[in-house]
DNA sequence: TTGTAAGCGTTATCAT
DNA sequence: ATGATAACGCTTACAA
């Protein structure tokens, strides 16, 4: 049996409302002594209090739940990674949930995360439906959510992203100082707002060179290795001189669907990515890619939250974005005409 | 605030023991118009148990433990989805640790989590140093705990993993087959049981060819991809005319600094890896590989947990092993000599 | 057919 | 300096 506060009272002769102050370092007047007696006695019977019935009464279980859309996403894997170790040194665990994509999951987590008494939330997966459902439920609990890497425009929520409309923005961008006019894009799903802000950002980057929008450059697929030719193949017969990929998954799918098919990148077109997952640096044609900043958002997410929790009293909504950079490979060359 | 059993007593006028058994569908003998009160109000008061209060006196949370190696690895974030996705049907949730390959953390995390009052753990980051002393506490602790993909021999514990054994013996069947006798192998951490097994299918499949083993065609490296060329170097001196990684990550690295080094694969030399990661088959080579049965280690290993949850009593030891496939395409070929 | 009360392991309030 | 005791939200005998 598990150690508890009754057995090093008995164990000690003192009682347990006071082992539970001297074990807590609580301020308390109590002998040298009996602080001694009970230290030890805690460590010999190797007594770690219950976090549930801690809980129960504190409302605290030093916990936090994170849900994401998908774990076997590298980008999510590893912002999911640094978050438990940034977490775990503040001795909180993390409960981890995948939505798969599916928004009413959202909604559910949230609940089943209260029910176990969570501390706080942090949530990468607002396709807009159920964030402002989320928000209601955690601010009726009392307990801060904080939104990662996509927000809910509509919704006022601590939210902290990268600046995916400057991502877009700097993808596009560099293809056009190659040379490029001719631009197409294959964004993610455009119920995304992280899809809405690069395709933002790379219409910015349009205008600013004076380069008319052309809406058949646009073909939408959603965050996983493209697999369907007839995408890749619409934007080839506008005769594209380049491709902006809404992240390095679709990237990948068009480099291997370019191959299947006889193109060849850079030479027949230029391909950019979003994300900088570890195999892009590895491929035959080195991807060039948009970094995210990852370690920023992981630390600022912690941070943040650590800071929710300190004092949690109606505290300045906090939107941070951080800027993502662009890392040049080999998949982007120069075009002239 | 929460709605808790008293406010749905106060509610109805009827006695939360009564309500607890209602809404439990535990046996009773309440009227009929009694139980639907209840149901009513606890629906329209959005009544949800809180797992604390309700674990404080049950024993049971509905949360397992996952402690993993390093889920960056896209084997292991396959197999937490799966997991996470298979007991979410049975109601369960996730407490997700990363280990980041310390075993030490392995035992701090099995205390963090049964402070947290999980009702079982799959570990699967055994490096056998920690393992009897994690099994013990979860004896002690009457908790089921369950090896994945890593078991630790000495101890007699459930274990559900690939067969390791078998994954090096069809790799390196299939270069001999392939006509290569010189046949090189980058382990994993030889501290890892997987990777001995592997090793020990390696040296078997050699056995059976009558190919005698040289000691030096074995470089051990870790499960990440491989930087440094030493080891590839130290191989192609030696003249092996195929390699054997220990897994994907592996044999990334190795087709990376192959193709900077100026050779090419399959002509200059064979590569096989092991588990068929995502990018596997999107190199510009796609990789001959052994694919885990990821499937079945994920149902396997739930299903599994949710019996010895159903009745904890000393149980058989399962240990359970489910067979790889290999996987063949273009980074092996025939050698003729 | 229903309610009372003890108890799970803690913390917190108030006595002594 | 230290100890009772109520309370957190729930389950579970046991009464009524």
């Amino acid at each position: 049996m598990r150690t508890t506060l009754k057995d090093i009272a008995a164990y000690t002769g003192v009682s347990i409302a006071s082992v539970s102050l001297i074990l807590n370092n609580k301020p308390h007047r109590l002998s040298n002594d009996t602080c001694e007696k009970v230290f030890k006695a805690a460590e010999e019977l190797h007594y770690r209090p219950n976090v549930l019935a801690k809980g129960l009464i504190t409302n605290r279980t030093l916990t936090i739940g994170l849900i994401l859309p998908d774990i076997t996403n590298a980008y999510f894997a590893t912002i999911a990674k640094q978050i438990q170790i940034q977490l775990q040194e503040a001795d909180y665990n993390l409960f981890l949930c995948n939505t798969n994509d599916y928004p009413e999951k959202e909604l559910s987590y949230v609940n089943s995360l209260l029910d176990r008494g969570v501390d706080g939330i942090i949530l990468a997966t607002a396709t807009g439906s159920s964030a402002a459902k989320c928000q209601q439920i955690m601010l009726k609990a009392s307990r801060p959510l904080i939104f990662l890497d996509r927000t809910s425009p509509g919704v006022a929520a601590h939210s902290i992203c990268p600046d995916h409309e400057l991502g877009g923005y700097i993808a596009t961008k560099h293809l056009i100082e190659l040379g490029h006019r001719r631009i197409g894009c294959i964004t993610g799903p455009m119920s995304l707002q992280s899809s809405k802000e690069r395709f933002f950002g790379y219409i910015r980057a349009l205008q600013e060179a004076g380069i008319s929008f052309n809406p058949e450059f646009i073909q939408e697929a959603d965050f996983r290795i493209l697999s369907d030719y007839s995408k890749l193949e619409t934007l080839l017969q506008k005769n594209v001189t380049a491709i902006f990929a809404h992240n390095d998954l679709i990237a990948y799918g068009v480099y291997q669907q370019a191959v299947q098919h006889g193109f060849v990148i850079p030479k027949d077109f230029s391909l950019v990515g979003c994300d900088d997952l570890p195999f892009s640096q590895l491929m035959a044609v080195p991807l060039t890619t948009v970094v995210q900043p990852i370690k920023e958002l992981s630390e600022g997410v912690v941070r943040l939250m650590l800071e929710l929790l300190s004092d949690y009293k109606e505290k300045k909504i906090q939107t941070i974005k951080y800027a993502p950079q662009l890392v040049v490979r080999s998949s982007t060359a120069e075009y002239h005409n």
